[in-house]
RNA sequence: GGUCGCAUAGCUCAGCUGGAUAGAGCGCUGCCCUCCGAAGGCAGAGGUCCCAGGUUCGAAUCCUGGUGCGAUCGCCA
């Protein structure tokens, strides 16, 4: 199914029918041949880089490699021609009808069509969002939710077994504060006249939970020292805000099969049985760190802490797991979790997962290092961990930056941006820059309809092929996918409707390097692409009548609207993946 | 000071894990609708891929050292 990987096994067979005629010397690794789209359109469909690749080890030149390969490969009907061109590339057109075969195979196989087993069913934890408990998400962690939940999609859609999973800080001191905030809204739903000190939330948000907390308790907390309260106002609160976070992720599309506490790994044994695996490994001990270099901080004096050796694991410094007072730091239940992970018994008999992915926010950048030797500790190296860090989200409101603050109560958060632009639309943009970009989110600039809108314009194509469709329908043309794949196909013979088949021909190859690099973002990229060629093809449609995909005769309709269809079933399943819904029409 | 990330056209950004003459959108210049598929399309100008070395057939891409911007740096998660 894809076209790249089946032109390279027959460069690859060519090459070893070579090996046998004694063309080329036996033992020559052919891991580096690369079967590639030139990046000129103009040298042909696709190149090899065959021929420079095992020049050296053979001991040849790369053109009479080339040469060889060239003749043998225009044996194979697919190939109209292999030229030799610069220091050694092939480069090869394939004919009309492999191209013409590309609609035919996206029609057959639907929304699969680009799926792949790359993944070879590997178990994926994908960790993302992961805010802590204290009130809704806002714009920052909906990057995060979006760019995890898309990696997650395409992982699967590569052929891995994915599990989505959300760490709930329900464990720091965080909650506490939580708790003490919602407490003085309980106190105000009493009547009080509260105040609310440095070290609490303030925000609205808490105010309904404090009325229904007292709805729940009654006076029974009021005026009472926080023994009697915290704990369970604490359960109380952090369950309300889980349920707001759930709710605001609903509003989003997300979807998380896992929700993990971190306070149920308190009281447990369970960090204490981490520590121990690190213990047992020699990579835990008492000392006391040396001061940051350069800037000092004022308060510093040296403290002897237990410490985690990260250092044997790439980290530069060794961290602390336990305070000086003898309580966690919040890096022992980070442990912890991740040592669950690995050690996990999943409902399959299965253990663990063969690869983590954690999605973290920037300002979180300071704690891959550590995160990632624990976990190589943990795991002896054999679960690899990547870290994915989303950068910032920089607001604008008509061109204007659009200034956030917590205090003065116009922070954004995930609802204020969901409920004006659209689910689609806040995760199509989200994902048109690369995740350690910083990204530019205007909340009038998204909504445009123009070319400059990407999600527009990838929308707007879809939105012609429904329209197309619903026209031939009028005209009494069958256009089910069924009849549009046996279409006689050949009738697409025109180069620009060829052009976009050989780029529908990408998606396969584009799927597996996106998932190969956990960059979700590349699909968009493309989507805008395709769109792009597919709008080209349609305005060429103003002066070639005949590139127009309603033509009189039916068979040629058909043909014609199968490479339409075909563009947007590629359409749909890239939205798919990136969580967003194809728009039938637009206003 | 340490660490991590980023640096590509006037602007905003891609660049398919090392390939050929580095791409897109916006902006700019010039074309294309009395109607039939123009919320769009075609063409053009515009580049020291931050700098200096290195690796090799070949570097925007990998390595080293700089510069600039951002994030972060032991009892906050």
């Amino acid at each position: 199914m894809n076209l790249f990987a089946d032109i390279r096994a027959l460069v690859l067979s060519d090459l070893a029918a070579m090996v046998a005629d004694g063309a080329l010397p036996e033992g020559l690794s052919t891991d580096n041949v690369a079967v590639e789209p030139p990046r000129d359109a103009a040298h042909g469909d696709m190149a090899t880089n065959a021929a420079m690749v095992l020049a050296k080890p053979a001991g040849m030149k790369p053109r009479d490699i080339a040469e060889t390969l060239a003749t043998r490969l225009s044996n194979d009907p697919r190939v109209t021609s292999a030229e030799v061109a610069g220091p050694g590339f092939l480069n090869l057109r394939l004919a009309p009808v492999v191209w013409q075969g590309i609609v035919g195979d996206v029609l057959a196989a639907g929304a699969d069509f680009g799926r792949s087993d790359m993944g070879a069913g590997k178990r994926v934890n994908v960790e993302y969002v992961s805010a802590n408990p204290t009130g809704p998400l806002h714009v920052g962690h909906t990057r995060g939710a979006v760019f995890g939940d898309a990696l997650a999609s395409l992982l699967a859609f590569a052929g891995h077994d994915v599990t989505r999973e959300y760490y709930i800080n329900d464990g720091g001191a965080q909650v506490d504060v939580l708790a003490r905030s919602v407490y003085l809204r309980y106190l105000e739903a009493h009547g009080q006249d509260v105040a609310f000190p440095d070290g609490t939330y303030p925000g609205d948000y808490l105010i309904e939970v404090g009325q229904a907390l007292k709805e729940k308790v009654g006076d029974r907390f009021v005026d009472k020292g926080e023994q009697f309260w915290l704990d369970e106002v604490r359960d109380y609160a952090t369950q309300a805000m889980m349920d707001l976070i759930r709710a605001d992720l609903k509003a989003l599309g997300v979807e998380m099969d896992v929700f993990y506490s971190e306070k149920s790994l308190y009281g447990t044994g369970r960090i204490e049985a981490a520590l121990d695996d690190l213990r047992s490994k020699g990579l835990i001990y008492e000392g006391v760190l040396e001061p940051p270099k350069g800037k000092k901080p004022e308060d510093w004096e040296p403290r002897k802490q237990t410490l985690f050796k990260s250092t044997d694991h790439g980290d530069d410094v060794d961290r602390p797991v336990m305070k000086s007072d003898g309580a966690w730091t919040y890096f022992a239940p980070d442990i912890a979790y991740h040592y669950d992970k690995i050690t996990r018994q999943n409902p399959d008999g299965t253990v663990g997962f063969d690869a983590l992915i954690d999605v973290f926010g920037a300002d979180h950048g300071g704690y891959v290092k550590r995160m990632k030797a624990a976990v190589s500790a943990l795991s002896g190296g054999t679960v690899p961990l990547d870290i994915k860090l989303t950068q910032l989200v920089k607001l604008f409101k008509n061109g204007e930056p659009f200034k956030m603050s917590k205090r003065a109560g116009t922070f954004v958060t995930l609802r204020d941006v969901v409920d004006q632009v659209g689910p689609g639309v806040t995760r199509f943009h989200m994902l048109t820059r690369k995740n350690d970009a910083p990204l530019d989110f205007d909340f009038d600039k998204v909504l445009e309809q123009s070319r400059e809108n990407p999600v527009f314009y990838v929308q707007y194509a879809f939105a012609r092929v429904t329209s197309v469709l619903g026209k031939a329908e009028e005209a009494g043309i069958a256009v089910d996918d069924g009849t549009l794949a046996a279409a006689d196909l050949s009738k697409l013979d025109h180069e620009a409707e060829l052009a976009l088949a050989a780029k529908l021909a990408e998606w396969p190859r584009l799927v597996e390097t996106a998932a190969r690099s956990n960059e979700p973002h590349r699909i968009a990229f493309y989507l805008y692409d395709l769109a792009g060629t597919f709008h080209g093809l349609w305005n060429r449609g103003n002066d070639v009548p005949s590139l127009r995909f309603l033509q009189e005769g039916a068979a040629t309709s058909q043909a014609k609207i199968a490479l339409a269809r075909a563009c947007a079933v590629v359409i749909a399943a890239g939205l798919g993946i990136l969580g967003v819904e194809p728009a039938k029409e637009l206003r």
